[in-house]
DNA sequence: TGCACGATCTCCAGTAGCTGGAGATACGGA
DNA sequence: TCCGTATCTCCAGCTACTGGAGATCGTGCA
């Protein structure tokens, strides 16, 4: 059996993310020793793993609950994951749409700066007047 | 002068985000009118506007706050603001490099689920082990 | 002048997803 | 048995807001 460090050590999960999972239910209450210490096995460290990898794609808490509950039933069709899967694309997809036009204003703002003087300086004009943006955001 | 729901219409912000700048010091504590109703001038939304543009941009609270004072020392160089604006670059393009290869990895499992029960189900299977992503994350 | 109704006031709590500290207890080797 | 590290629970704080409760203000209309 693995301590809450052990897990945390392998999992790359700091220890107390852990609890906050077991709190907000994607962990089930750990095991405890005689001393009321959390002992894992090998099924919870693979559902830390499946939990990190999921929220290092960016998914959020109640995704991953629903994932959860979906791998427990192997049964079931698997529209749902799929589903939840490419609503994450579609979202990362907008995000980086949305970074690369902000991209675009800051290279054309932090690149354009002529004077060295505040009152010159085109990062400070530019926030200021948003006329001299170019598109919209 | 304009009420703070004026000022909110104009500039798109929130009432209660309004009140939080200035709760957070961006913006200096409002005129009240006789009743103690917060009312605002030319100078205000011009303030006001010049937040939004850094929030939409990306800038957090503190980077702002940073360029109030500068934009309010027009002698100073503008070193500072420059370097505000291509640190911000920076952290926008690390953004997008990471949501691009979370991309890939949405994308690989979006669209090789074979099956049709979650048993089979690629997007459950590649959580739930790591060893089917390519690249780190 | 009185009233009705929307706008605004302050204060407080909640959101997501952790993160860290205080003070008490458990574990494991010498 | 002792010591040092690990862990326990509880609680507060982080960013940047957002929303509600209950009270007060402002204004148009009769």
């Amino acid at each position: 059996m693995l301590t809450i460090g052990d897990l945390s050590r392998r999992t790359g999960v700091k220890i107390p993310t852990i609890r906050y999972y077991e709190q907000r239910g994607l962990l089930a209450p750990a095991e405890r020793s005689d001393g009321n210490q959390r002992r894992y096995g090998k099924r919870e460290r693979e559902r830390l793993s499946f939990i990190k990898h999921a929220r290092d794609l960016g998914l959020t808490i109640e995704a991953i609950r629903e994932l959860i509950v979906l791998s427990s039933h192997p049964e079931w069709p698997c529209e749902q994951a799929d589903r939840i899967a490419a609503e994450q694309l579609l979202s990362v997809r907008g995000k980086i749409a949305k970074l690369q036009s902000l991209e675009r204003e800051l290279v054309r703002i932090a690149t354009h700066c002529g004077g060295d003087q505040v009152k010159d300086c085109y990062v400070i004009r530019a926030l200021a007047d948003h006329e001299l943006c170019e598109g919209e955001h």
